[in-house]
DNA sequence: AAAAAGCTTAGAGTAACTCCAAGGTCAAGC
DNA sequence: GCTTGACCTTGGAGTTACTCTAAGCTTTTT
């Protein structure tokens, strides 16, 4: 069994040590050992679980939906509904923020049409449309 | 001349108290006027100063952003450029955002059609795929 | 032996707030 | 005059997911 040292599993991941400790103290990951010098060391097992996470977090799923995902692992047998779930209700959080920019970029758009830039600043219709009160 | 306590121009701008002591933290505010019990006293000018803010934030806009253009403000006889390019700026930053997330979404789509959820946790292939290393 | 590279921990910084605690102030009611 | 409740103040902690730094070991290389 071939152990890693953190470096080395920063570098399989593509991961920093930073974010490896990190998820370590969210009880994301353990070191299978912690040698006499106090170093971590890694196997295999764990590399699987860091890609885990990486992926989940290159998706946006956060940390603690993470942790939820991970306590399901714990039970390998049980039918994967909740794991569906999860995805379900993520793609929806997804969704969501997608139209929030969307309307976001309609109205920059609206907002930067609204001045031609030969204006000054006082007279500049984007400052008031930003101003009103109302 | 009105002057508003706290909670009024709270309540004019649909903000909280502690954010509007927050953008004073940050500088974009102060109160026109600290009465002799310490309480701030604010004047219309102000009022539209916050709406200013508030708009800036519904459209995403960071404060490090509204600083700047705050600053342009200083300068009313100058001419809007400026403005309009911090618009256009933030613009691509949303579009950007918008693009990232409809990668995620599609991302998701995929892995959730590979489970059909009648699988155990130990056979999900949502699982799997996310546990690949390579 | 000394330098370079890697490891450890703890703590601060990021963004934009929100929430809380402890305590001062003010208006109204009895 | 006093209490109650609503409002105000400040300072500091908590949120998310890291990143960066400092101070100090350990190991490897020269």
């Amino acid at each position: 069994m071939m152990l890693l040292q953190i470096k080395e599993l920063a570098e399989k991941t593509g991961l920093s040590t930073d974010s490896i400790r990190f998820y370590e103290k969210k009880n994301l990951i353990q070191p299978s050992l912690r040698a006499d010098n106090n170093y971590r060391y890694y196997d295999e097992r764990t590399l699987e679980k860091v890609m885990f996470i990486k992926h989940c977090r290159e998706l946006d799923i956060s940390i603690q939906e993470i942790q939820t995902l991970h306590a399901l692992l714990e039970h390998p047998e049980q039918n994967c509904h909740q794991v569906n779930d999860i995805i379900d209700q993520h793609l929806i959080e997804v969704k969501a923020k997608i139209k929030t920019l969307q309307s976001f970029e309609k109205q920059l758009k609206t907002l930067r049409q609204s001045c031609q830039s030969e204006s000054s600043i006082a007279n500049c219709q984007i400052i008031k449309t930003l101003q009103t009160v109302d």
